[in-house]
Parts: C-alpha cells; structure tokens; sequence
DNA sequence: ACATTAATTCAATAAAATTTGAAACACTAA
DNA sequence: TTAGTGTTTCAAATTTTATTGAATTAATGT
C-alpha cells in the first residue's frame, strides 16, 4: 500500500507551456509553478505516517474500544464484554491501536489494562471534529 | 468491514460480580456500570461513520491529492504531474474523497477541476495535530 | 460527422487487511 | 507443580481494497 511519489518527468497533457485552463496555469504560476506545488506537499514518510495513522482508525471495533477507554481504563475481559467479538480478534484490533500509539497496555495481576493515550484521545477529538 | 456491535450477553469472565481489577471494578460502577459504559459510545451508525473517514484517509496517494488541492484548485492532468499514476488509477482514488466530500470536482470545458472542500481541510489539520 | 484530448468506468487480477480456531503464554492460587 | 483464568500468537481462510489495461464517456475544434 505504501506508494512511492517520485518527481514528475513531462508528460503529454501537462508539460504546463500550453492547454491548461487558464485561470489554473496563472494561479499555478504565480505560487512557483510545480516546483512550489511539490515543495508544500509532506515528504513520502510523513505522507505514510499519515495514512497509517487513519488506517488505524478505519475501523469500528477499533473506534468502539477508544470510546471505550475514554471514560477509565479496562481490562481485556471488560472490553469484550462491550464489543463482544472472539478474543483473538479483539487482540488484534487493541494491537494495531497499540502500534499506533492511541491506546497501551499493562499488566496487572492476571489481568491487562488498557488505556487511551493522549494521541488516542486526541485522535477521537478529531474524529468527531471532522464530522460528516 | 461493518461490525454488529449488540448489546452484551452474560460471559464467563465478566459477569462483572467477582474477579476484576478492584480499582477497574469500583471506577466501573462509580461510572454506571456496563450501562454508562455502553452509553457513552456513539451508535452504530457514527462509528461507522468514523471509520470511513479515515478508511478514506488512509493512503499516501489520496494524502498526497489533498496537500496538492490545498493552495488551489487543479485539473486532474496537474494532479497526474505529481503523483504520476495511472489514469485510471488517479480517478480510483479521487472518486473515494469525493464520495467522503473531501474534494469536489466541477467539469470547466475540457477539464474537470477539483478543489478541496473545507471538511477536506479539516481533515489535513487533523492528520497533523495528531502527528506521531 | 470526425478526430483529439481529458477523464471515468469496468472487469479481471493482485495485494492487503480481517477473521477464525487452535495452540501457546503469563500470571495466580491450590 | 498442577490447574485455571486471562490474554496473545500463529497460520490458514476469507473479505476488502487497490491496481491494471481496455473500453467508454464527455467536451472541443475541424
């Protein structure tokens, strides 16, 4: 999924000396051209960041074990008790929101306790931010 | 990908009377219980909701498109210049944040021009607030 | 009407993410 | 040390998402 975004060799359509509509080509000029344009745009590792920060989030379980969290942190067996899926499932999806950082773990006794972390709670902020 | 998230059954471990972490246990029911847990999460609907968003959000390229629409409106044909993909490809993933309205497109002669919608600046922001 | 350019759609394929169930691990208590 | 509970790990099967290339649509100019 990862892509690679290398520079931009001429190409039929756009090599930007003629046919483009007009009031793109001026603006596109005078904010430095394609040069301008690439230099703003995030470099291939933030752009990756990124992407798998929401894909961490595209998910409903997931979403529903952050809101769960958001009010204190549980055990592994409580959060089942919400989303009730397989444990092993449920293993998974707390695994990718721990890689990402919105949730951690730790052990305690017999149990795991998860929480949300700031960047989960942050994360749900904008999820609501964001709306539809 | 849509989870069934229905309300919760009587489970071994969590019959929620013995043999959980006391702090989680009484903070549990200081909170309403299961009930208030429940509560708390959005329904079905918004979660999956959510997790569309950033399913949508969730690919360098389509991150790319936006950071490219953010100083102006473009034609496809300049998008193509940045990110060099396939035709067919581009118009994959610019259908996906049209159908989340992160980007709008208007047909202007020959050209259809797209432009990021202000959710879809949202969406940028975000990304970058939650960060790493 | 015809040719040309810009962009999208479609069906087939490839790749990535998710689900499943069995097995393993970690801690506790007898 | 053995048994029991809570949780994770692993490999295989399934589902979803992304890529490809050919065909199609839409607008323009001749």
């Amino acid at each position: 999924m990862v892509q690679k975004l290398t520079p931009s060799p001429k190409v039929k359509c756009c090599d930007f000396s003629k046919d483009l509509p007009d009031t793109i080509q001026k603006e596109l000029e005078k904010q430095g051209g394609m040069e301008g344009l690439l230099a703003r745009i995030p470099d291939a590792s933030a752009l990756h960041a990124g992407s798998r920060l929401h894909q961490a989030l595209a998910d409903p379980i997931r979403l529903t074990v952050m809101y769960s969290l958001l009010s204190q942190p549980l055990c592994v067996c409580v959060i089942k008790g919400v989303v009730h899926i397989a444990d092993s499932k449920l293993s998974y999806h707390l695994n990718i929101l721990k890689e990402q950082d919105f949730i951690s773990g730790e052990q305690q006794g017999n149990w795991i306790i998860y929480s949300i972390t700031d960047r989960g709670r942050k994360a749900l902020k904008c999820t609501e931010r964001i709306g539809k």
